[in-house]
DNA sequence: TTCGTCATGTAATGGGTTACATGATTAC
DNA sequence: GTAATCATGTAACCCATTACATGACGAA
């Protein structure tokens, strides 16, 4: 995840570990804090694998900034990493870094994420529900309202999925393939607080 | 994570690992699938430090069930496990897991402990606001959605944090301490639809 | 008799973390 | 000059995972 992370980073501008970490920080933000113990090893790793590759300028070289940019191996493994379909790609944290980077994937591809993700939380309320239904009487007040929020929150999320792919399927109608929508994200707020109403 | 888990289940009633699974399955259902990877060994590794030690019965030896039970030591280590402060600790995922034990704390611990998600809920708030005024303009329109979303999930997250708060309150005033509240899920559910309107 | 699910485990691996260590640079 | 933050790294560990392996038991 870290990899997908650092290589989506890397294709909008090259830049030091440091700089990632910070970047990442204030994307991701209050969900994922990578250590630095974690950070360099993986540069590094990617740089024996090829993916990534050192710039050397004078100025980082005096200071001692290790910056890295993203080489063509590296782009491949990028795609590779976004389009795979393990099953655990589709949790909570991992989407978000998927998503983070979707301005780079075909409208299709986004569509086919989307929707995937989407299963994916429609087979957890359903899990919810289940347990909700042969258990309710049996269980605390706590567990209750855990789950009871559990299937609040998720089917939230997935009235949110419905919008981004709504609107990116109208962003395939009316552009044809290729343009990166303008406002998605306000359209649709408003969209959700007709829902609560 | 894990062992708290399993001790928490253990309190209610002996079980076997298998049973352990399942139970934990349709408590944390599709937030947490545990594998027997994990399970077994941790088993194994808490019957060491002697939390649970393995009840004999005629059948379930028969059937090579290893049924445990929890001990006085596995007791403490429970108390403790639920109470440490770690940052961690805080995380999405532990929390519900605590949560789900809230039944065996003491009122004041319980208030405590959500009072700590809360801050840890607040500060990533806090981290999507600052992320999002000083981004804002270069972000891309799924990463902005994504902040969005986060942030629209975190306060309804919080809000509903404090009614439970709350409702812990109430139940210490009304009934002193130590009893355990009735129906404080439905009673959350309608303040939070409140909210909504 | 065969399929599902009950039941227990091991080995290899993964993907991170914390704690530690070092030192340059910048702002006050 | 001193504190904060920039910058890079290592070693030990942690807590889980997947894949594999085995076999009993009940129901169709």
């Amino acid at each position: 995840m870290l990899e997908l992370a650092i290589l989506g980073l890397l294709k909008e501008r090259s830049m030091h570990g440091y700089q990632l970490s910070k970047r990442l920080e204030d994307t991701l933000g209050g969900f994922w804090r990578v250590s630095y113990g974690s950070l360099y090893p993986t540069l590094r790793r990617l740089e024996k694998q090829g993916a990534v590759e050192p710039v050397f300028s004078r100025e980082d070289v005096r200071r001692r900034k290790n910056v890295y940019r993203i080489t063509e191996k590296g782009e491949e493994l990028f795609e590779e990493l976004l389009g795979e379909a393990g099953q655990e790609s589709w949790e909570d944290n991992r989407f978000r870094v998927r998503l983070a980077f979707f301005k780079y994937l075909k409208p299709d591809t986004r569509i086919r994420l989307l929707e995937r993700r989407r299963a994916f939380l429609q087979e957890r309320l359903s899990t919810i529900k289940t347990s909700l239904k042969n258990a309710r009487e049996r269980i605390d007040s706590y567990t209750l309202s855990l789950m009871t929020h559990g299937q609040d929150a998720t089917e939230h999320d997935i009235a949110w999925l419905d919008d981004l792919i709504r609107a990116e399927r109208r962003q395939v109608r009316e552009n044809g393939e290729g343009r990166t929508p303008r406002r998605t994200a306000s359209r649709r707020r408003s969209v959700v607080q007709k829902e609560r109403a």
